[in-house]
RNA sequence: UGGGGUGUCGCCAAGCGGUAAGGCAACGGACUCUGACUCCGUCAUUCGUUGGUUCAAAUCCAGCUACCCCAGCCA
């Protein structure tokens, strides 16, 4: 068998266990699985693990399932499968099924009834603060529940009793008889199924017991027929509860297997799910795909390509080891996909007026759609010799090695002519509020001929007359606030209160008539210090154009 | 103080006993009608630490140390 090159260490692991033939039973035929539980919107580091089982997919020709983990009734709701589903289809994942893990509840039901039957299950009227007395602590064993030996009628009967509803919320639960004295805490008899009288947003009141996660999961993958369960480090513990259900449940091998990777995690990046819906409930930002949020639908909003969120997967690699990753490496993502393949258009945020006082008429010119493509694509642009630069672009007091336009200097209005500034009006603050210059006619862009104008600068500018006036939406950058962030998890993140965070500092938005994206990318700073070349705020989707 | 994990360049990360890949960042320089892009060059005698095994160790063994996770009827 040709085995694929492994990229990371689980796929080393599928592949060890592919040469041992493990899978042979089922024709070397792999699957996998998303589990969200739809209980909020994904973000950037759903993304991560979405990369790494579509990976396996793409890799392996396995099936792969996007599967609901819905067992917490109180949580969910259809909003989020679909934010879900939605996510997957943007980026391009194709999944092989949607299911729910609430599709298996009979199944679940049964094999509980299973777990009893065998003597591996109790009904247990302990409360939950007694279980939480009863499960000693790090260092000390726990104590078996008074009610763990009654018998498998009495069991039978009373969880029957639970699911016919007879017990209110709380008052009995199902337990796993293990091992109260296990050094593994999750070992210590688990509930595996607890009393809720919840409407679920799938099965309505069909129930009024609902599964544990610990006891869902790795059944659902069992039924499933899930080989490799992977799933994020803080799992890792409860590895030998997951082979316990599915064991105990009489499933036969090749049994799913679980593996754990490190979850992402972004310099100034907040994920948390409880610290994003507070943004949301609280109206802190307009919703959960507000472009400031690292949700995948923040980040769509916000003019990201969804390749250059895989390339950046690609990049960081999995492995076991806490991480921060830096935005920087993000950012080169995205800078990279809008460099190769976002159309160009000229703007300027912070307007003055530019007037060439030897330009007579009006004329057309040739602004380049895309100089990284080869077809050559242009679009005209009007010209009328008044124009608008941006304040950046000009300075009284022009710092060495300036290379845009001051009084006196020449500058090049990118796609035109060079100028030069002959003299400034400036208003009673000492504000410039117009700027005079002289083009020099040999110096159209585009002409072969040599001049003897030089420019060491180029500028965006828009015509006065032609250029289309947008209104931006700006957003104010998300600041660190204790309110709203977890301390803790803040400062692991590198997190600088005098900084944004959440990737913009200063998102400009527009709006368009036909909606579609135009990718506005400023010149460069001066100053190299703070950031050479540009930076994730530079580069905004700009839903209309100037000079279009 | 119990158990489970992890420690390789500023940040990610390969490496799996034969003498430290790559990406991001940074720094030089060339080029440029976007100070971008592109290009060329620099950037770990050293792999948490101390010992041991070996002709040979980041890789094997032992001790130490740091950090992360676990005591929800959340996932």
């Amino acid at each position: 068998m040709k085995l694929p090159e492994a990229s990371n260490f689980i796929e080393q692991i599928i592949n060890e266990e592919l040469a041992a033939g493990k899978f042979e039973k089922r024709g070397n035929k792999l699957q996998v699985r998303f589990p969200p539980e739809p209980n909020g919107y994904p973000h950037i580091g759903h993304i991560k693990a979405m990369c790494i089982n579509f990976g396996v997919k793409e890799k392996y020709g396995a099936k792969l399932n996007l599967r609901m983990d819905d067992t917490n009734p109180a949580k969910e709701d259809y909003e989020y499968v679909n934010s879900l589903v939605d996510a997957c289809k943007w980026l391009g994942f194709e999944f092989d099924q949607l299911v729910f893990a609430s599709d298996y509840y009979d199944k679940l039901y049964e094999i509980a009834e299973k777990y009893i039957i065998d003597g591996n299950a109790y009904v247990c009227d302990l409360s939950a603060e007694e279980i939480t007395a009863t499960r000693g602590t790090l260092t000390e064993a726990g104590t078996p529940s008074p009610y763990r030996e009654r018998s498998v009628e009495e069991n039978l009967r009373l969880f029957r009793e639970m699911k016919a509803g007879k017990y209110l919320d709380g008052a009995k639960t199902l337990r796993a008889k293990i091992d109260m004295t296990s050094p593994n805490i999750n070992m210590r008899d688990p509930i595996i199924y607890r009393i809720a009288h919840v409407s679920h947003y799938r099965t309505g009141d069909k129930w009024c017991i609902y599964p544990m996660y610990d006891f869902a999961h790795p059944v659902s993958d069992a039924i499933e027929g899930i080989t490799h369960s992977l799933c994020s480090l803080e799992f890792e513990n409860h590895r030998p509860l997951y082979n316990w259900f599915v064991e105990k449940a009489g499933f036969e091998a090749p049994l799913p297997r679980q593996i754990e990777f490190a979850r992402l995690n972004i310099t100034n990046m907040l994920m948390s799910k409880r610290y994003l819906k507070k943004l949301v409930d609280e109206k802190i930002v307009s919703g959960w795909d507000d472009p400031r949020m690292p949700t995948v639908a923040g980040l769509k909003n916000r003019g990201v390509p969804p390749e250059a969120l895989k390339k950046f997967c690609a990049d960081i690699g999995v492995a076991k080891a806490y991480s921060v990753v830096s935005q920087a490496q993000l950012d080169s993502c995205i800078r990279d996909n809008l460099n190769e393949n976002a159309e160009r258009a000229m703007a300027v945020l912070n307007p003055v007026k530019l007037t060439v006082t030897n330009y007579v008429g009006e004329e057309e010119l040739s602004f380049e759609k895309n100089p990284m493509k080869a077809d050559g694509a242009t679009r005209d642009i009007k010209f009328t010799g008044t124009v608008y630069i941006d304040r950046d672009d000009f300075s009284l007091n022009p710092p060495p090695k300036y290379k845009r336009l001051y009084k006196g200097g020449t500058v090049r209005l990118k796609s035109a002519y060079i100028v030069r500034c002959d003299d400034v009006k400036l208003n009673n603050e000492g504000e410039v509020e117009e700027i005079l210059c002289t083009y020099f006619p040999e110096t159209k862009s585009g002409s072969d001929k040599p001049s003897e104008v030089k420019a060491k600068g180029v500028v965006q500018w828009v015509d006065a007359k032609y250029g289309k006036q947008v209104v931006f939406k700006q957003y104010q950058p998300l600041l660190k606030d204790e309110e709203y962030a977890d301390q803790d998890y803040a400062e692991r993140l590198n997190l600088d209160s005098e900084k944004s965070f959440n990737g913009i500092a200063e998102p400009y938005l527009a709006e368009s008539e036909d909606g579609k994206p135009f990718q506005l990318m400023r010149t460069g700073y001066y100053k190299k210090s703070s950031a050479n070349g540009f930076t994730l705020s530079e580069i905004v989707s700009l839903k209309d154009s100037f000079n279009k």
